[in-house]
DNA sequence: CTGAAAGCGCTTACAG
DNA sequence: CTGAAAGCGCTTACAG
């Protein structure tokens, strides 16, 4: 018989032994079964199968490992967990991965605590490490050298111009070169940047778009674009954008377009202006970034960028996994995504 | 000498075998210098630092919990990971895990798949399992009796009324009469639901709410209330929102004010009345549920109940971790969360 | 089908 | 400080 525990209910099995036990057969046949070997009798499978479902025991994933089981896990760093699009990828990665037999063990990967995150990945085995945002460039740099001792495969996702990274990332340079082509044909000749920080950081960079863009059509960027983020402090981003809206409307040269960081921002502005009694987009234009679900919502509907992240993802699972049986790489993997500028009612022709 | 791998580059180093080969000493003396353990020369301490700081070499988590550490892990289940309000409590709970030393393993629990997202949990023996979200009922009973049976404490946020389950719940009734308390001192007295099922399904939740203050105010549930949600489909909550809008102002006894489920349909709605040209809170008030960031940014700002996530949180990681040393409970462990209207823009007197 | 054995990567006594 | 041994929960030959 099989010992019960103190309430009288079903055992706890712990151990294949144990179960072994329970069901009155040899360690090595429950073994067999479990992972579904020849040369057993039909009668044998049930019996086995039968206490499995009744005492819902399962094998040790750990013990299971340390004899050369793969351990089918990614880890995933994320920047923060309350920026809307980075959790989308998280979303639909983790659902990827699933889909593939992988699954994620996340953590949010705070300044500092990066070399903590990536240590305990790497004790527990995981076959790859994602790196979804924008982190300390030294740090995650550091970090993914690391990996790349260990054998261990990597992707940063969103965050461009890295050393030795692999990277998939949208081309945030075309985004703004098409925001800037739309707002350029509706006649506008003076933008404030909201939260787009003045140092092009790559070759992808929004500025770098915005500087492209202005070069093109023969405008000089400092003369064109007005940047007020040292004024206010950026916690909450809908408040900061509305704090930056009315910082612009009290300027002498007040822009006529507005050129949000993220939607957060540009629906702040929104608010901001409908405070002041704007009246958009008559009298000025907002654009905001990432094309969120309440973009299409707001009043006016928020013209913005999407950023196809489904696309994204899905190229990430496999760039992402087909590194795993492979050699390491002598050239990192770089993939660009492609943007698509969407126009709603936020965005309209320059006031004279 | 320590073997090199083909790039020449530091060894990868696998085993604490392989480490103490690499530094020339026993692997005895290593595991007591990675365990902290007395009797041991400043100087042997010291080299084994430094080959571990120069190797990155991490111990085998796997090993070491079958040698009996503790695997320090909790699995939550999410019901998805694009509910806002859900997100927030996992990157909350996640966090207050961590600082407690606690890492976490992270599945979104799709119908169907929650006995192979629990198994999972179970053969990575966590320590305790966290739902967060909405569940097929029988499916969740089912789960938790599993965890009850192996010995694993288990917490659900949200979903409330569920047999023999600990649970950390809003009070959802409570919510929903100050949200009618609030209409009916402004005077309204036919009201519309959106997306608010019409089957109470616990004593706390939200009908149970809605009902009782009509009750103690004496009137009739049915003729001041109104659901539209049987004319379209929910995929997109802002969508849902609203198209619901615009069905409610086609009826002919059209309700003075709008209760969402939550407040990505309260923004649809808000969206559907600008569109048909109503002046809000003049002609309707519409009101939300779980005071996102963004309720404080429409137009008009959006009146809503606040879930007080950070306190639901803390208590939960509190409860759960109670329960780890302890002998299990013989009667589940039941905690209410008080809910904050908040009041803004969209609610007013009711039109004459 | 059973049973004893080896070994995965670790830690922890134990004798030198 | 070293080295050999036992054991955590598993799987996989191997001989019965």
């Amino acid at each position: 018989m099989s010992k019960k525990n103190p309430s009288g209910s079903a055992p706890i099995l712990r151990s294949t032994a144990e179960f072994a036990r329970h069901v009155g057969l040899a360690r090595t046949t429950v073994s067999r079964v479990l992972n579904g070997q020849p040369g057993l009798k039909q009668k044998t499978i049930e019996r086995v199968q039968r206490a499995l479902a009744e005492t819902g025991f399962t094998p040790n994933a750990h013990a299971l490992h340390l004899k050369g089981k793969r351990t089918q896990m990614v880890g995933i760093c994320m920047e923060d967990l309350l920026t809307p699009p980075a959790v989308k990828k998280l979303a639909a990665l983790q659902q990827a991965l699933r889909k593939r037999g992988f699954s994620s063990l996340i953590e949010v990967f705070t300044p500092g605590m990066g070399r903590e995150v990536v240590r305990h990945f790497l004790s527990m085995r995981v076959e790859a490490v994602v790196f979804i945002g924008h982190f300390h460039q030294e740090e995650i740099e550091a970090r993914i050298l690391e990996l790349m001792a260990h054998g261990t495969p990597h992707l940063v996702i969103d965050q461009f111009g890295l050393k030795n990274a692999n990277t998939i990332s949208l081309d945030r340079a075309v985004a703004m070169e098409a925001v800037m082509n739309h707002l350029l044909d509706l006649g506008h000749r003076s933008f404030g940047l909201l939260g787009i920080t003045r140092a092009p950081t790559s070759r992808h960079d929004r500025l770098t778009g915005i500087h492209a863009t202005l070069k093109a059509r023969g405008l000089d960027f400092d003369a064109c674009t007005l940047t007020l983020d040292h004024l206010h402090e950026r916690n909450n981003d809908f408040d900061y954008g509305r704090k930056l809206a009315a910082s612009f409307l009290a300027q002498s040269r007040r822009p006529t377009a507005l050129l949000a960081l993220n939607d957060a921002i540009a629906i702040g502005a929104l608010r901001g202006l409908h405070e002041a009694d704007l009246k958009l987009p008559r009298d000025l234009s907002v654009v905001g970034f990432n094309n969120q679900e309440v973009a299409a919502m707001t009043t006016p509907t928020l013209t913005t960028v999407d950023q196809n992240i489904a696309g994204t993802i899905e190229t990430a699972a496999e760039v992402l996994l087909s590194q795993l049986g492979a050699p390491p790489r002598a050239k990192p993997i770089i993939r660009l995504i492609e943007p698509a500028l969407v126009v709603r009612e936020s965005t309209g022709p320059a006031r004279a």
